[in-house]
RNA sequence: CGAGGCGUAGCGCAGUUUGGUAGCGCGCUUGGUUCGGGACCAAGAGGUCGUGGGUUCAAAUCCCGUCGCCUCGACCA
């Protein structure tokens, strides 16, 4: 006991010092390195394969709605940022310039993209000339950079690596079907492999996206109940498309400007599911994206056939596409334990003497702590099955939190109570900017997502009618 | 950018009040015994104390400057 104690002492309490749990984790399991310039971080292997993974389940979903993969330039000329009031007004401050190279000062300033609206939306103009062309369905993955005045390991990092999609349609209502549509693919997304419930929704005026006419988020709860913005599908309309010059001619024979969109998630996702699923003895990978999904320990591994038994099982498991370690370090298996633990691996599988023997395997399983057994005979098969288990089960887990943790208010006062336990809260909403800045001041919460119903009856600010149902939160 | 805190071995820290041989725990290396919830023994390697200047016979310690990091606010995926 003094042991777990000490061991729980090398990461800070995770109810009463989540940021510091936070770093602790993240740093302590490998996931990621302070970078050399000051907002940067370096993206250690343990943590860049649950990004792969993410990008491979997403890749496989835009694929399958119609979308290819491009790429374009990292610098983007000054003049392009300018061609929307809005969208440059918006991002001018965190945007890092370049302004000299081949040791002379350029003639026009290239700024390090925030975000490739701009650069794409120049491209598209170029390319798109008759409804024939559309809709273009289109995404990139890439990095990009904005200057951030603080940073934290995944949640807000001055650069940081995401998939943009940008499309171009021939209408209005093709446009907003196709931002729902990617909505609900993230949203998707989020359960089946991040094991994430979310809240989706559309943003308010002071919380949409530069440029956008409006912009749809998901947000999630984190473990303190503060909300983190995990990804957002905005409808442009015409605003690019006026700026870009993104016409074609229809049917009709007019020449009509196009309706784009653009949609996101980024490496925050990481972060987003850290602050999900951890615990106190740290990360709770889902299934579906850990970077090691099942760890052998071999017990007493110098006796004899325990390695050979442990190395034929991890070679089963991989060929039945299981991503399994096996733990043939010399540290003893208390030590493996908890640093499996630690770093979140979903399936414990220790094996030893007694177990062979038997012709089983003993189980952990991260979510629950719990142990059991498994036969040895199809190993594969009880492998899957209890994976698939865990993710369903820390999805329900982080639903049932999330949903016991949404209340109502009617005063500013009940608002800030509700804020200050870690809820969301639902409240009514007149619509106006001022009453928002006013929760703000009075409660450090922000309107994250327009409610799915209008419940509410008067305004938590003002008192006057309520024309909208908002989910309050603090935010990351 | 405002407020607080911290920079000493890879990590976590003590030493600073009152200047006087650079310390502890973990980790690391080598050898051996171990292995079902952070094992043990023995021997070893590793630091110009963030950095620049000043005071002093003598500075991790006192004085001035500067850089970096963390937490909290204002801004954002």
């Amino acid at each position: 006991m003094a042991k777990e104690q000490q061991f729980v002492s090398q990461i800070a309490d995770i109810e009463s010092d989540f940021p510091q749990w936070y770093s602790d984790v993240v740093l302590k399991t490998k996931l990621v390195d302070y970078g050399p310039v000051k907002g940067t971080m370096v993206i250690r292997p343990y943590g860049y394969a649950i990004w792969e993974n993410i990008q491979k389940e997403l890749d496989k979903r835009f694929k399958e709605t119609g979308h290819e993969n491009a790429y374009f330039p990292l610098l983007i000329p000054m003049s392009f940022m300018t061609k929307e009031a809005e969208h440059v007004e918006g991002f001018a401050p965190e945007v890092a310039v370049v302004t000299h190279a081949g040791g002379e000062k350029l003639a026009e300033p290239l700024c390090i993209r925030p975000t490739s609206e701009t650069i794409i939306g120049t491209m598209y103009g170029k390319w798109i000339q008759s409804y024939r062309d559309l809709p273009v369905l289109m995404n990139q993955w890439a990095n990009v950079m904005r200057w951030e005045k603080t940073t934290r390991p995944f949640l807000r990092t001055s650069e940081f690596l995401w998939q943009e999609g940008h499309t171009v349609h021939a209408t209005e209502e093709e446009a907003m079907e196709e931002t729902m549509k990617m909505l609900s693919v993230y949203e998707e997304f989020a359960k089946t492999c991040l094991s994430m419930p979310v809240l989706t929704g559309r943003k308010t005026e002071k919380e949409k996206f530069a440029g956008a006419v409006a912009t749809f988020g998901m947000e999630a709860m984190m473990h303190d109940g503060k909300s983190l913005q995990a990804g957002t599908s905005h409808y442009l309309g015409q605003n690019f498309s006026k700026a870009f010059e993104i016409k074609f001619l229809d049917k009709d024979g007019v020449q009509k400007y196009a309706y784009t969109t653009s949609w996101g998630v980024s490496t925050r996702l990481i972060g987003a599911l850290i602050m999900t699923h951890g615990d106190q003895r740290g990360l709770v990978m889902p299934p579906v994206v850990a970077p090691v999904q099942a760890v052998i320990v071999p017990i007493a591994a110098k006796k004899g056939g325990v390695l050979e038994a442990c190395t034929a099982l991890k070679e089963r498991l991989q060929k039945a596409g299981v991503r399994v370690v096996l733990d043939d370090t010399d540290n003893s298996p208390g030590w493996k334990f908890n640093e499996w633990e630690m770093k979140g691996v979903p399936v414990r599988i220790e094996l030893g003497p007694r177990d062979i023997e038997a012709g089983k395997m003993t189980v952990c399983r991260r979510d629950t702590l719990e142990k059991g057994e498994l036969p040895l005979e199809n190993a594969e098969e009880g492998v899957k099955a209890l994976l698939h288990e865990i993710a369903e089960n820390m999805y329900d887990t982080a639903k049932k939190r999330m949903e016991q943790r949404i209340v109502d208010a009617e005063t500013l006062d009940e608002l800030l109570d509700g804020v200050n336990r870690g809820n969301f809260v639902r409240a009514g909403w007149c619509g106006c900017r001022e009453c928002e800045d006013k929760v703000k001041e009075f409660a450090q919460a922000t309107a994250r997502v327009y409610a799915k119903e209008d419940t509410a009856k008067t305004c938590v600010a003002c008192g006057k009618k309520s024309a909208h149902t908002i989910v309050f939160a603090r935010a990351y």
